[in-house]
DNA sequence: GATGAATGAGCTTTCATTCAT
DNA sequence: GATGAATGAAAGCTCATTCAT
């Protein structure tokens, strides 16, 4: 006879570690992992100390769960659908936009990313196996298809994936993170534009529309 | 009235502090800089907890100098010096190689800046705006001089440089470290050739080349 | 939802600070201030070392809280008041009486802040100036007023109190602390009566009490 | 075949054990026992730190070495023998005034007695026995002889010479160490009259010479 | 004699985790 | 379920003392 259903409890369960993730989220992001106690997550979620372990068996879960739940990597097979009547050009340009605006909503997550992951190497690696180089794969055979087998064969399509989101993940870090924007001005429809077309055509000169 | 002579007794400081830098930057590298206590850096260079201290004042005088003596950024008004007379063809891809070298050379402290990066923000802006910012602006300034100004007009070349870069480090992160190079192989030599030959013509298929 | 009622729980709290400060006391004036480790506190009062951080935030905060709980220097103002409708003999006779007696119950405390005073001379200053000279001031008013402005004018009863405070304190140290009680026994009566009079009619002959 | 003959060698260590106790007490006056190094004091001395045990076996040997040298106590054989001739009143004003600069000299050595007497009661209570109370006894004989067997019969004197000496040192500690000089000014030479006076005649008006 | 590098015990303080209520 | 008092391991750092040179 218990007095909330089965459902509703597991529903505040889940509700409540969604809350001590979310906040966990920020505060490492703040002050790092180590930086930032159990006191102190439970607390800014409005639960005492030894409730979180109700929760959470140890701390080290919760930072499992919050890399678990949240993704720097978008839902990369619905962007190919979604950008598949599209030029090669509106894609790229699309997809740059995309992935900009991903990491400035999962900022927090960057964050906390990039400062656990050495810690947790063999995680990291798996996340990497299991996520990031499946959509790397997905998206390098979608621009084997668009560019064609003979520009395909001079240069390999899963680092030039790679190496686009590299430029963009990297540039939004100095920019938006490390105050670079703040040094070098330059507007945020520049760089988009600017990184889409760099992948699309590169700095060369174009000898083409010299004729 | 020292036995050892000053000169002596300063090598040895040197190559003692030397020895803790390199010591603290690998054990850094595996398990961040909180999560290495200063009797593990001192008793894995062979010395005792208290001896660390006739070294460096405190353990954050260690990272300063690890952050000091080894950095991220090669030294790049050299390099563009060094490849002032080559085409500039030839100069991305020496550059792109020379990269991914000196990233192999320092892949520990790599990790350990990411990962302290986030916790010491404050700091990571205050040596981007020393040191990479600078590094950016000179070689988006070659690199307008090299492209002329119609296709600088075009594009941000702060940008592109910043976008070279990233396209580097990610993919020497996820290639080396985060072990997609497993996954995925692709030789070294590709992989530089292709960023390279990504950066200066793009993906898009060579309409030139039908002619 | 806490089981203990929160008055409770403040009642506990207040006699486990309590306890410390009893307990850090007694040990100071044994070893001292630096000489005594919080883990001994802790220890002696029955709790573990880390325990102690729950009831007071440094060790230094508990310095604090003991001076303020304790005082060397009686009411004197509730002391004056008391002693106004007395004659000048019979007053000082109850103010050495009571000071003694005061000190006595306040041993441990003398020591302690004997032996911090050099050490925080700033703070010591600081308890002076607020304390100690408003209840010298006050005292000397009183005296002013009861032995006449004649005699006022021949000493100065700033330092006459001050005078009779320190015969009752460096007469107290040297008796029940430093052992001379032993080598030249002096009944207590004996002693106080001998200070009050000192201090009423001094050593030298009564000469009217030849007439 | 020593280079030195052993009573230059002997007066050379007998003055490097004076210069370190000198120093030592200059330094514990300002920072207390603990809170000054042997690499400090050795330092300060113009010698190594290892050097220092070449001289003391201990810290806490040098302490008892610094507390042996000086005395707070004044040669006071040898102050009756120079106040013999004169009167009491003449006598009382000479001691307060000696005693009183005795303390001026000895400013470092009282803050370091007092600091170290709680910490070491045991040898505090020795030198006691062995200094302050034959001084103590010897003053009291004095006195006893001076005022007369009437008067010394109704107060005891060996109290009253402690009372003296306490009123000097208490009011020098507060005027000179404590501050109260800033806050209730009053000139040296009053000071050392009115503790004179207070000694010899009390503060109680004086009946007799109404008459 | 003189040195100062080396040591490690010991200090204050923090915090993940447990558990009686 | 919820609480927060209690714990003790572990951290960074200091310093009296030793000892090879």
């Amino acid at each position: 006879m218990p007095r909330i259903a089965a459902s509703d409890r597991d529903a505040f369960y889940a509700t409540r570690r969604q809350a001590l993730a979310d906040v966990a989220l920020k505060l490492w992001a703040e002050r790092g992992y180590d930086g930032t106690s159990v006191a102190t997550i439970a607390g800014e979620a409005g639960i005492a100390k030894g409730t979180f372990y109700l929760y959470f068996e140890t701390k080290g879960a919760l930072l499992l769960e919050v890399l678990r739940r949240n993704s720097l990597v978008p839902n990369v097979l619905a962007l190919i659908e979604d950008l598949k009547t599209r030029s090669l050009e509106e894609a790229v340009h699309g997809f740059v936009r995309g992935a900009w605006r991903h990491l400035a909503s999962q900022r927090d997550l960057l964050l906390v990313a990039l400062r656990e992951m050495p810690t947790h190497l063999a995680e990291a690696r798996e996340a990497v196996a299991r996520v990031l180089v499946p959509a790397n794969a997905a998206l390098a055979r979608d621009l084997d298809a668009r560019i064609g087998p003979a520009r395909a064969a001079e240069l390999s399509t899963v680092i030039a994936v790679r190496g686009l989101v590299g430029m963009i993940v990297v540039t939004f870090l100095t920019q938006e993170i490390l105050g670079a924007g703040q040094l070098l001005p330059v507007p945020e429809t520049e760089i988009t534009k600017t990184l889409a077309e760099l992948f699309l055509r590169g700095v060369a000169p174009q000898k083409e529309s010299a004729s």
